[in-house]
DNA sequence: CATGGCGGTTAGCGAGCGTTAACCTGACGG
DNA sequence: CCGTCAGGTTAACGCTCGCTAACCGCCATG
């Protein structure tokens, strides 16, 4: 196997490419999104990166750590992010709506191009041992509390608890690409990512519409 | 399916409300759906309908096999019920848009009542032995097509590829009913299944507007 | 009143799981 | 040139799992 890399002189550095670590994230969330977290086995995990089963506790504590890893991972991702557009919205003086377009189309970025990620982020939730879970829930929380302040903002009117079900109810229209496109790589990509984005817009505007 | 039913002398049959079969699938359904197939013992289903471990293989071939009679039902209704709908909308003369309204509206109402089916639906197909994924697959299949020649009836323009995109975004987005709702039953069940319904109707809609 | 079988019970098996232990190797800094 | 140590290996342990075996009581029927 690949003994040692090509990387610099430095004293060690990652690979240039994936780290062993980055290596056995990206399999393991393949594979706990293909066969759920149960339904995969640490020797299974190993072999998808060329090592053997027990050598992964080199690298993580266990099993749970893993999907620990990955899960605060994507939630804190989402988060950061989501804040970030919003924060950038503002100072550039954009009406609410463009906050929530680039919610939005960061979510279908995320969506479309981790999907294997996408997945076990509301799927494997349960998985997880419950301190983790409660610092995973957290994050989420506060992702969907950053959206339902968002379209608050673009439409005032719309009740919370009214505006929290709506945004619920885009996330599961837009993490629908899981579903679609079998192998790994979209039809076309931009054409999808339009489409999902004016159907989530769409929907939200129904929602806030005065019945 | 099975042998012996209630069938006819017997003077104690079906136990008045759901017999021991009903009982232990609803019991797996709910147990399925919290902590995912492989996350749940022979036993613990047992115990959740008072008896146990293995007196289940009395009723049933196996854990697998109770998977399979769940998915398989649950497809079947779908499906069953969907063309019935847009079966009962074309005898009675009414216009494309009314028969994809109905489907919309049996869909909200399976997955509002039906919480832990509709979350095994998408989630724990894979679990299934080959055979009987290609059949529930099948049946999936079939669901989606109606909905897709149905959308279609109403947006003759709409390509048949974005159709079934825009089909299961909308499936997405109905479906996220399992996410809210904490314990079991929804503050106002009427007014999510009106607001999912517009909604759903409102992405159709901009998913077929010419750009 | 014997009987048959439905629907339970407990014991236990064999496989597979996550994890630990003990050992090995090759690269690198002093 | 040697010691350290990161990152592998295989063996094995203990536990849990799905499932089978063996047994049994109840109750409707002939």
């Amino acid at each position: 196997m690949s003994a040692h890399e090509p990387s610099g002189s430095s004293t060690f550095s990652p690979p240039a490419g994936l780290s062993r670590r980055e290596q056995i994230l990206r399999e393991a969330s393949r594979l706990f999104a293909a066969h759920g977290f149960h339904g995969v086995g640490v020797d299974e995990i190993g072999a998808a990166v060329g090592i053997s089963g027990p050598a992964l506790y080199r690298h993580f504590a266990g099993k749970d750590a893993m999907l620990t890893e990955l899960l605060v991972g994507i939630s804190t991702r989402l988060r950061d992010g989501g804040q970030q557009r919003v924060a950038e919205a503002a100072e550039a003086g954009e009406p609410a709506s463009a906050a929530l377009e680039a919610l939005v189309a960061g979510h279908i970025d995320f969506a479309i191009d981790d999907r294997d990620l996408i997945t076990l982020h509301d799927r494997e939730l349960d998985r997880l041992p419950a301190d983790d879970r409660r610092r995973v829930r957290q994050l989420q929380r506060q992702y969907v509390e950053l959206w339902v302040e968002t379209l608050r903002g673009v439409h005032p009117s719309l009740a919370p608890e009214r505006a929290r079900a709506a945004v619920h109810a885009v996330f599961g229209l837009l993490n629908s690409t899981r579903r679609l496109s079998r192998p790994n790589a979209l039809p076309d990509r931009e054409e999808t990512a339009q489409l999902l984005h004016r159907m989530a817009l769409a929907a939200f505007t129904e929602a806030a519409r005065q019945d």
